[in-house]
DNA sequence: AAGTGGTCTAGACCACCAC
DNA sequence: TGGTGGTCTAGACCACTTC
């Protein structure tokens, strides 16, 4: 004669702990405000900090909050929709586009990034570095690889080193035509001279975008951009993207 | 005076951990193998069973394990590539794609669907619900906003409830002439009812598509699609996507 | 120096799965 | 029933920022 439970499956605190959580920041913070500190919250709430802790990850994954060590916990902005397939049939840089140049240098790819080259095992690469910048903050760091069967006219005395050489491999670059291109979006954790750039801890969610270039019926050059998971929106296709945001639970009918 | 500090910033344990599981992974294990349990790895490595969660997080978010509660933890398969921006200008459900319909119904969506659909706050609008599988396993939920303007032949008699009703809808919808479309890409988490379509526990990290369909000029219908974030590598453009995984570290020069 | 978030520990109990 | 991963606790110390 078991006694009905409906609530058959409790709900975990550190779940529960979110969606309130969630609520107060829709209802009563507003974008930048600080929240109190994690010791106060649990006490507050009646937890342990590391279950606090753990609903408030989950709203940073969300692009709800933004904590800095030792500073806070501050109410995140919505997030900014950055493009990524409206460059469509364009080589890196040939826009006027939000990318900074930061260096390049010949050097030895990783060997998944050489298979998709179809370079030799051995064979160097050049690797232009080159971040993206929004609203005055990183929000991708990007790793260009370029053979150097792609650009083969480059000569060392144009390209002698840092931003000037990486501006001489993609003038290079323009020269050829581009036949088309295609991207991969993937979840990652940022690698520590990633989060670097990105103003984050190692480790920190990022989504990594994969694009091939397309020229002379081959892979011409690759790149792998990694960007801030919590604070970007990738936007594909024809306009700006779309300003969706779940946070309130779809009620059921 | 001051001794050489070249490691003046120690390495997280878990960062270390995730780097040598990493690498056992590559050269020990194989797909589908299971590790020995969480307790004995953290005792293997001496240190705490949290530590060590830490690092087994880190991996699953990048995909390299499986996680399932009451079984163990398993080296889990290169990510499948999802084609996401294939269908371009094509309505969901003309193509014989891998989307299964499960049902249909008029609610009212949330609010910021309704801002995109430029529907009243009151308006209810169809709900088609399909889910995505690949090589048998569920990959993708996804929640399709049709207003009731954009089918307005759509009679209650041809569509009764549950797939037939869904098949309907999408039948009238495929009458309109599509005139465009756009994505975008945000790091999510996994609500109740998706964790469940997934085979995922609430909260588990996902991969939010949403796409705008234009016709008429205007926003003809909304897709809100949610992909496993472990298991998924969502290809955009040209060709089926890219093969990169950036396990190795690339070396410095 | 004080206060913040980040890391880590050594336990405990629970939900789930397979046998 | 035993073993697994998932949740939770109550501490401790560390790294970083700000004043």
């Amino acid at each position: 004669m078991g006694t009905t439970q409906l609530e058959s499956v409790p709900e975990p605190k550190y779940w529960h702990l979110k969606t309130v959580l969630s609520e107060a920041l829709d209802s009563e913070f507003s974008v930048g405000e600080i929240l109190p500190n994690e010791r106060d919250l649990a006490a507050r709430f009646g937890v342990a900090r590391a279950t606090l802790r753990q609903a408030l990850e989950q709203l940073e994954l969300e692009g709800r909050l933004q904590r800095r060590r030792g500073v806070g916990t501050t109410v995140a902005p919505p997030r900014v929709g950055v493009a990524v397939g409206t460059e469509q049939h364009a080589w890196p840089g040939t826009a006027t586009d939000a990318w900074q140049l930061a260096d390049s240098a010949l050097e030895l790819p990783p060997a998944a990034v050489a298979v998709a080259l179809e370079t030799g095992p051995e064979d160097t690469v050049h690797i232009v570095r080159r971040s993206r910048m929004t609203h005055g903050q990183p929000v991708a760091a990007e790793l260009l690889y370029v053979p150097q069967s792609s650009v083969p006219d480059l000569s060392a005395i144009d390209a002698p080193s840092g931003t000037a050489r990486a501006r001489a491999v993609l003038r290079e670059l323009q020269r050829l035509e581009l036949e088309g291109q295609d991207s991969a979006v993937e979840l990652g954790s940022a690698r520590a001279d990633d989060a670097k750039q990105l103003d984050r801890l190692p480790g920190a969610p990022v989504l990594v975008v994969t694009t091939r270039f397309f020229a002379g019926g081959r892979t011409a050059a690759l790149s792998v951009a990694t960007y801030r998971a919590d604070t970007c929106r990738l936007t594909f296709g024809d306009s700006g993207g779309v300003e969706i945001h779940q946070h309130p639970e779809r009620q059921a009918s």
